[in-house]
DNA sequence: TTGAAAGCGCTAACAT
DNA sequence: ATGTTAGCGCTTTCAA
């Protein structure tokens, strides 16, 4: 960027090479992006000179200053990028790991994402997101990555069928991290919020607040068999208050807003008896429950206390204000990249299991009294 | 995955294959995964005629079904998955394009995703989502992607400043579709939806209602001489009715709930002539105005009306439900991946700027005193 | 300190 | 109907 003079001029003998290399090729092509020959032609060096510029590790080698700076003045007059299927070919790595998700539209998952982000970018690498919203998509996304689009994978609450194509492609010599959902594989680390924990502290709160008919609305997308942190989390502290578990205090519903509020009305249907406090499977369905608790004329917390889970900031800004269970998103994020990579440079993960500590917010949804400021 | 017994009979010969060719190899590294050629050498034909049977055109040439079963039994044997670098090195396509955004966490832009997806799916292209929160993290990303990681591009809001590097990409032959913000470059398509006409249309639909104190809360993120479409038809409703544009009407924010009731309060402050209805930016921003509202001791629609834009599912389980203006999700990302793919396959866009129609939806917020259904 | 040469895995002209 | 051959653009021994 420096010195335009020269680069400039640099720059007209560049696309002269350019035009010539093209004239035989096809009339409809745009001129050809400039290759690493084109750059050594220019600087006069050889290939493998631009390479090792390029790379870095010419300084470990103990490449001349005078040949680093042709090469750097030739690739920016050719406006060189190194070409990225070649260089993953050669390299058998291609610096980039995919976070497959199911639900992008959960503002959850683009904290983690960010996160992600930040984290392989510090060790150069990048992260494409996939959304996989059916359990088919997942599948054929998974398999789709056994031809090595990325090195490495990142996958946030797959399915259960995922779990043996995973195996497969671990097998094979992919790395991969789990997001929250631990599968039966040991050799597969997985990173995880301590949500049974988180749900036992926010039952216990309700507990602790004087309810003892508390009703859980769970997540009826996800297998029954997996994913039920936040179930057991209740049912330990029911246990603990010597509440005996109903069943009839459990629904489960779609993991949307229209879920949530839908999972109230079946709860609150006449003939049932009614539970004196939710705890809801997550923010998003509790911000759809109160909308129908309003509809219904029931008052929050007076009438039914509410408890969500996760932290978004949506629930802030609910009416009332959302009492719930913080996950460390940033921090998740963050060591399940760091997890990955370690494992792509060899080093393995410590545990197959890393548990992150959660946390509960007091607002205004449980009638925990205390007026606290409203947002986290 | 018919034929098990001599499926796992082939399968012996090629872990023997696979073995041979391993053992000179670092002892670290598993079992390399098969090529190709393995695949030629097992079915004993040549790599043209896998290359031929794995891509589908092994009809269109006239290979023999005989060759074309082997082939495919090999590669079943080997658990064959082409290597994708070569693949691209070698055809100059990587089907795959990349979706950036600067903001995965609006919901909006997760439906919008989903339908890229499947319009691209339906065209063998995968669709890699990439975010980037910030100028710089959008400058780097469209920057790396003059590598070849992917076929084409669609960037939904982008930064200024981002035009211009676009405009380089597009001259090296690059394939680029912008979402809603054209740029100057008449060579980039744009697929938008109208914004200024549901703005226009929202507005008015207050006027109709008798207010003329309209204030109007804006993405202060964005710069100013682009994306004011809603300005513009907020500006052209007023004119329409003859009352005078009153710049202290006017209130930028984050695009945030956050922003969204901070500008509420903004607007609200004492001594200050209070508006009687609020055209927000978005429905995120008009939720956390609600918020804003009710601290306030403002009844919504009684005291202020109140209108969002999007459509997004939230704005129908706000408190009053949300009037708002709806963007054609599903249609804008499928269009925009469309003329994407259109372009690549050497089609051009038959416009510039492919504009999409908006719907106004009334529910309570803005107190048209209909009791419409609350979900849209 | 630098360069030549081989080859990553695949595809596509061009034989046969 | 099938095989041979020559690269795609890059990295990396190995030799000078």
């Amino acid at each position: 960027m420096a010195h335009t003079q020269p680069q400039q001029h640099v720059r007209s003998s560049a696309q002269l090479i350019a035009k010539r290399r093209t004239e035989p090729a096809s009339s409809r092509a745009l001129a050809r992006a400039s290759t690493s020959a084109d750059v050594a032609r220019l600087a006069k060096v050889s290939q493998t000179a631009v390479s090792l510029v390029l790379s870095g590790t010419a300084d470990r080698v103990g490449l001349s200053v005078a040949t680093r700076e042709r090469v750097l003045a030739a690739a920016a007059a050719l406006d060189y990028t190194p070409n990225h299927a070649a260089q993953s070919l050669r390299r058998r790595r291609t610096n980039s790991i995919a976070y497959v998700t199911r639900d992008l539209g959960n503002p959850y998952v683009a904290e983690v994402v960010a996160a992600v982000q930040r984290a392989a970018a510090a060790r150069d690498y990048v992260v494409t997101v996939i959304a996989a919203p059916t359990e088919e998509a997942e599948l054929q996304t998974v398999f789709r990555l056994r031809a090595g689009v990325c090195d490495g994978l990142l996958i946030s609450g797959g399915y259960s069928r995922t779990a043996a194509e995973l195996r497969q492609l671990v097998a094979r010599g992919m790395s991969c991290v789990l997001l929250q959902d631990a599968c039966d594989e040991p050799s597969i680390p997985c990173v995880r919020a301590d949500l049974r924990e988180g749900a036992r502290r926010a039952v216990q709160h309700l507990i602790s607040l004087g309810h003892r008919r508390i009703a859980h609305v769970t997540d009826g997308g996800r297998s029954a068999e997996r994913n039920n942190d936040r179930l057991f989390g209740y049912q330990a502290a029911l246990d603990q208050a010597g509440i005996p578990f109903d069943q009839g205090m459990i629904v489960a519903a779609e993991n949307s807003l229209a879920g949530g509020a839908e999972a109230i009305h079946t709860l609150m249907q006449a003939g049932r008896p009614r539970p004196s406090a939710v705890f809801m499977f997550n923010d998003h369905m509790a911000a759809g429950g109160l909308h129908a608790m309003r509809a219904l004329g029931l008052r929050v917390p007076e009438d039914v206390a509410v408890v969500g889970f996760d932290g978004i900031a949506l629930g802030a800004f609910t009416d009332p204000a959302l009492t719930t269970v913080e996950h460390p998103r940033e921090a998740l994020g963050r060591l399940a990249a760091q997890t990955l990579l370690d494992l792509l440079d060899g080093m393995p993960s410590p545990r197959p299991t890393q548990t992150l500590p959660v946390r509960l917010v007091i607002r205004q949804s449980c009638g925990a009294g205390r007026s606290l400021p409203q947002t986290t």
